[in-house]
DNA sequence: AAGCAATAG
DNA sequence: GGTTCTATTGCTT
């Protein structure tokens, strides 16, 4: 449904748009970007962020001591990241502490199973890209992904020629000098991929690789190509080449370990043997839908739309283990779980409507013990509770509907052996805000729709400078540097960014009211709005009702349309 | 709405 | 491969 977007993914497919038509293709894609006359890129431009071991670089700014000494991030008796430092020594990601110490003596360990702070960074570095461009969409704590196609288009006009920053895969620096030319938009990505990892080391202090191509796939597979702390770019005719050096299927993002076991039952390896299998006897193991997604794959073809997540859809918190087997240190970690997770759910300040409880059980035959898990509604006035005055009763309360799930899937009689427990809240809902209380909409700072470093971080995430300045002002500047970069002058004019933004804006929405708003609530909105998801149905669904009754993503943009709606 | 599988970092 | 501690999406009931 939401991805008639642009199948203009490669070279050859576009070029055989333009020769049959290339007037149709021009107008339809204006009219697909929502702009009238500029003419679109005959790609997307999509970046792709990864920051260098992105829990070793936490540490290391929380205790800059442990700079310049081999650190590695210690979760159980694993090491989940480690610093470069010790990479040097020949510490890995995923090793044994055990065989860590014994590559590396010297080897500085921070314990990382709580990850609260990396968690907190995460949404920072998320957040200062969202105040560049409102299309960005987290994969993990420290991947993101960006899609500047009309920032390269607004600003593409305006510049003159400009030569790649960073790598372009496959080709020399003097061979990518004469290429940037044909390849204007990628040349212009690659400027604000540079720009916007400067801004994420100078503001955050953090460094990372991006990769800048015409897809989430190919600009995520090219991101790594030089490591760390560096870029590449990725041109079209170069594709082939990207996707035949994969070592395995396992390396295309998409391919999981099943699907990759279900390819090799087929006797397929690599990335050329899936795209020379024929889609009618891949469709026939894997369905239509499936068989195509994974031939495209194969080619290096994927459409699907850079989505901004948001708020998180569920928040949760877990434990692993050896051995638990009696029902007193059951509760005790669920209640040890529980009062964390509470707490998380307080700052966050939405109001969860479900919870669920996981477990891991041990067991000699079956040691592919996966988890199972049972949810429950939470009742209302807990749900309230929770995020307006917790207190000892609602952990209370939660604890004993968690031993409820619990007792659903171990029999507390029998013996039994659990490696893992897991807490969780989902299907959050906002608080919905009294009558009265519309003015806080137009009051940042009492806003209830905080952005993530707000909820996450102490000091709020949120400068000055962020709220008074809408985000098309930070985009100008962002553009303009780029110019400068390249020795002419900035020639953009004053006032034109708004018009691209108000003319989108859903017919239910009265556009002299948005207008009001903070900007950074416009740009949050703006965001749930590109990413076609049915909100404005479930709010037409919701029209009659006071009480808001909508599911996880956008429900906050869903409930606010409820305000600003013209009476 | 519930539960699980698959994928991801 | 799995190990950790999350988080998302889609399938199935």
């Amino acid at each position: 449904m939401e991805s008639s977007e642009d199948e203009m993914e490669d070279e050859t497919e576009w070029k055989q748009h333009l020769t049959d038509s290339p007037r149709a293709c021009r107008q339809t894609s204006a009219l697909e970007s929502g702009l009238n006359n500029t003419p679109r890129p005959a790609h997307r431009v999509i970046l792709h962020f990864d920051l260098d071991c992105f829990y070793a670089q936490v540490e290391m700014i929380r205790n800059p001591a442990l700079r310049d000494v081999p650190l590695g991030v210690q979760q159980k008796y694993i090491i989940v990241t480690c610093n470069y430092v010790a990479r040097q020594q020949g510490v890995t990601k995923l090793m044994s502490v055990t065989d860590a110490k014994e590559k590396c003596p010297q080897l500085v360990l921070v314990k990382g199973e709580d990850l609260t702070h990396y968690r907190e960074m995460s949404y920072q570095v998320t957040d200062l890209l969202l105040s560049f461009c409102p299309l960005v969409e987290r994969l993990g704590f420290d991947e993101n992904f960006v899609d500047v196609t009309e920032m390269v288009q607004k600003q593409m006009p305006h510049t003159p020629h400009l030569s790649f920053k960073g790598h372009v895969y496959g080709t020399s620096n003097e061979a990518a000098e004469s290429k940037a030319s044909d390849h204007s938009e990628f040349a212009l990505g690659s400027h604000i991929a540079a720009e916007l990892r400067e801004a994420i080391r100078s503001q955050l202090g953090l460094t990372g690789c991006a990769g800048v191509a015409g897809s989430k796939l190919l600009a995520k597979l090219v991101s790594g190509t030089f490591k760390p702390n560096q870029q590449t770019t990725l041109l079209p005719e170069n594709i082939s080449d990207i996707m035949g050096s994969l070592s395995s299927l396992r390396k295309v993002p998409g391919i999981g370990h099943q699907t990759a076991k279900r390819l090799q039952t087929l006797g397929l390896l690599n990335i050329k043997d899936l795209q020379l299998f024929p889609s009618t006897v891949l469709a026939k193991e894997f369905g239509s839908p499936c068989a195509i997604r994974l031939k495209n794959l194969s080619l290096g073809l994927d459409d699907s739309p850079v989505r901004p997540a948001g708020a998180p859809q569920s928040l949760s918190d877990e434990d692993s283990f050896k051995k638990m087997s009696c029902v007193k240190e059951v509760t005790d970690k669920i209640q040890q779980l529980l009062s964390s997770l509470l707490e998380r759910m307080r700052k966050d300040g939405r109001q969860p409507r479900t919870f669920r409880l996981s477990v891991r059980k041990y067991s000699a035959s079956n040691k592919w013990c996966s988890r199972e898990s049972r949810q429950c509604p939470i009742p209302n006035h807990v749900g309230h509770e929770i995020t307006s005055a917790s207190n000892d009763d609602t952990l209370a309360q939660l604890l004993s509907l968690a031993m409820k799930l619990f007792s659903k899937m171990v029999d507390m009689a029998a013996p039994f052996h659990l490696t893992l427990i897991s807490v969780c809240f989902s299907n959050l809902q906002i608080q919905a805000p009294t009558r009265g209380a519309i003015t806080s909409f137009f009051a940042p700072a009492a806003s209830p729709l905080k952005t993530q470093s707000q909820i996450n971080s102490k000091n709020g995430g949120g400068t000055d400078d962020e709220f008074h300045s809408p985000p098309q002002a930070r985009l100008k500047q962002s553009a303009c540097s780029v110019l400068e970069a390249a020795s002419h002058p900035a020639t953009s004019s004053g006032g034109d960014a708004d018009i691209s933004a108000t003319h989108r804006l859903p017919s239910s929405v009265d556009p002299q009211v948005f207008s009001q708003l903070p900007a950074n609530l416009q740009m949050e909105l703006m965001s749930e709005w590109e990413q076609q998801r049915p909100l404005l149905k479930i709010t037409a669904a919701s029209k009659k009702t006071k009480d808001k009754k909508s599911t996880g993503r956008g429900s906050q943009a869903n409930s606010l349309l409820n305000y600003f709606k013209p009476m």
